[in-house]
DNA sequence: TTGAACACCGAAACCGTTTTAGTTTCATAA
DNA sequence: TTATGAAACTAAAACGGTTTCGGTGTTCAA
């Protein structure tokens, strides 16, 4: 069954395949006869225009690209919800590719969807991503951008963000508030803006409570696993066994260190306070189930989109653009790792 | 920045549109130093041809559709990952729609994707849809459909699915393995394939070894969520004090099963053995760790798209479809909450 | 009787590429 | 000198729509 076209429906008329167009689309100089007439056949044929020769006409696919570093991921894959369902609300379809953390692939992955044509694409940077030349090619391609979760502060276009460094601040000090005093950290690698926030929120509440000690509690988790959350809780227990709570970079690590509590009969929160970071779905199912800040995925999803539409309906009017940096705010999320 | 196309190359080398395209495209009939030129500065300028006219010509877009009930789910996030990655392999781009479980959605994302003439879509099926003219309606267009997991027998195409009724006795077998002798089932619901092969795949281990008491073990979870998983393991526990064992629909309702049991000291698997189903992520967390069936959705993904690709290319050289079912190997993952 | 106004229609250009079916040019064979 | 053929090139059609512009025919007022 091959596809109605324009050009069927007009023979079959004995039209013009522009009358049958026009008709369509209501010009005002086509006869009511032959407008409901072309109506009717397009209707009783199922007629739906080509979408290829109207994205070759209009030089636009409503079509956009999402590029994230990870999908099985309870943060990522709210995210995508979001994009998706914002997205086809407002009639655009979602190209999704995944840079598995790789620069390589990031790389390759963004000319692909330039290749594509698509009208607008949304980054969150693979972990291992440097250089940042491939980004830039987008802006130069004039095809609009937005970054998010990831970002990078050298491009110049719309973010959408989480202030981290608030987050952390907010956690921390909810175990402050809670009474705990000594209080260690397991941070994320260096390179990650958002690790270095994380990590900067956490020492402002020490700062604001007087509880900067001058100890070192801080660990550098490398791989961000369940496996370095264990190594670093046995490892700061053994160096501060006065330890009373801990703040992690994410739940994954947090879960480790709630393992390696549970496994060794240390009572969460009785001994020590566990407080995660990104509210993954696991959290709420372990036992005890696991204190975190809330990031929410789905609304910055949806957010990145909206901005991403904004900018491409204000290219077509010709307006200049304005790159804004959206702030979605987040909530601590108490449960039983912590005390109240 | 506009994009280069075939006609400003032919005329800056004051040539026809038709050789450039030639000598890019390795014909004959175009001389080596005009081949050259045009390639040097094709080179130079970094023309790409244009996707959306290719498109048009070729009457294919080298991108496909997945269409998937959930995406905030171990299993679908990796069954995407499993697509996308395979896809881009070998050139395709995925578009990515989610049903949300809706039959409504369901059915107008299916003419988004046949309206945006993707190559071929790959359906996981919402679980609220029983009418599948939507469905028929890819076939009828003669576009390619695989459907994988949540499929229906009534629609003549190509599935990835798993052996849900052996992958449910050997899970049950196990427990019986172990020891087990008195073995409820918390099941899905009534509608969907999966839950109806789960239970009789649970039955028949019961019967092979002589277990089936005649009493009713078996309890149907409506909602198939954490506190359906709580409720009915109470309920089991208070009509069958002397339950040994609990085969589950899914880790939801295992989790929940084994929180209800934590909370009231129930010993896992000491007293009670608890089996799920799907591997999820959270399953490998939770302590006790849940031991339950592995369902490779990233597997399942990839031989899904391989076979879509299959019959694309089958396609071309005018061959016959012949729909194949493929059934991917399951495992179960004996960890914590059972004996061994 | 002319011309203005209006209603209705369709040819053609356009988007960017591929491919068919020629055309031109030049050297070689008859 | 003329036919033959190969080499190198191109016009035009095709994919499927949209839109501009021009044309035709009718009616009505001057």
């Amino acid at each position: 069954m091959q596809d109605v076209t324009l050009k069927q429906i007009a023979e079959i008329l004995n039209i013009s395949i522009t009358t049958a167009s026009k008709a369509l689309k209501d010009y005002k100089d086509v006869s009511p006869k032959t407008r409901i007439a072309v109506r009717n056949l397009a209707e009783k044929l199922n007629f739906k225009p080509n979408t290829t020769a109207l994205n070759l006409r209009n030089k636009e696919s409503k079509t956009i690209g999402l590029l994230i570093p990870e999908i099985v991921h309870h943060f990522f894959s709210n995210v995508i919800n979001g994009v998706i369902v914002e997205a086809e609300e407002h009639g655009y379809l979602v190209i999704v590719l995944i840079s598995n953390d790789s620069y390589e692939l990031e790389k390759r992955q963004v000319e692909l969807l330039l290749d594509k044509r698509v009208d607008g694409i949304l980054v969150s940077l693979a972990g291992s991503t440097i250089n940042i030349d491939h980004i830039k090619q987008i802006l130069k391609k004039e095809v609009h951008l937005v970054m998010l979760d990831k970002i990078s502060t050298e491009i110049n276009c719309s973010k959408i963000i989480i202030d981290d460094r608030k987050a952390a601040f907010d956690a921390t000090e909810k175990l402050i508030l809670s009474g705990c005093r000594k209080i260690a950290h397991f941070k994320g690698p260096d390179g990650p803006k958002t690790s270095l926030d994380r990590y900067l929120g956490y020492k402002d509440a020490l700062e604001k409570h007087k509880l900067d000690s001058g100890l070192n509690l801080v660990y550098t988790s490398k791989n961000v696993s369940l496996e370095d959350g264990r190594q670093y809780m046995k490892q700061a227990l053994r160096e501060h066994p006065d330890l009373d709570a801990i703040f992690t970079i994410t739940d994954l690590v947090a879960a480790g260190a709630l393992q390696y509590c549970q496994e060794n009969k240390i009572a969460v929160p009785g001994k020590i306070s566990i407080m995660g970071f990104s509210n993954w779905f696991v959290s709420g199912l372990m036992t005890p189930s696991l204190s975190t800040v809330d990031q929410p995925g789905y609304e910055m999803g949806r957010v990145a989109f909206l901005q991403l539409l904004k900018e491409i309906e204000l290219k077509k009017t010709k307006e200049s653009i304005c790159p804004e940096t959206i702030v979605i705010p987040t909530s601590v999320v108490l449960r039983q790792s912590t005390k109240n």
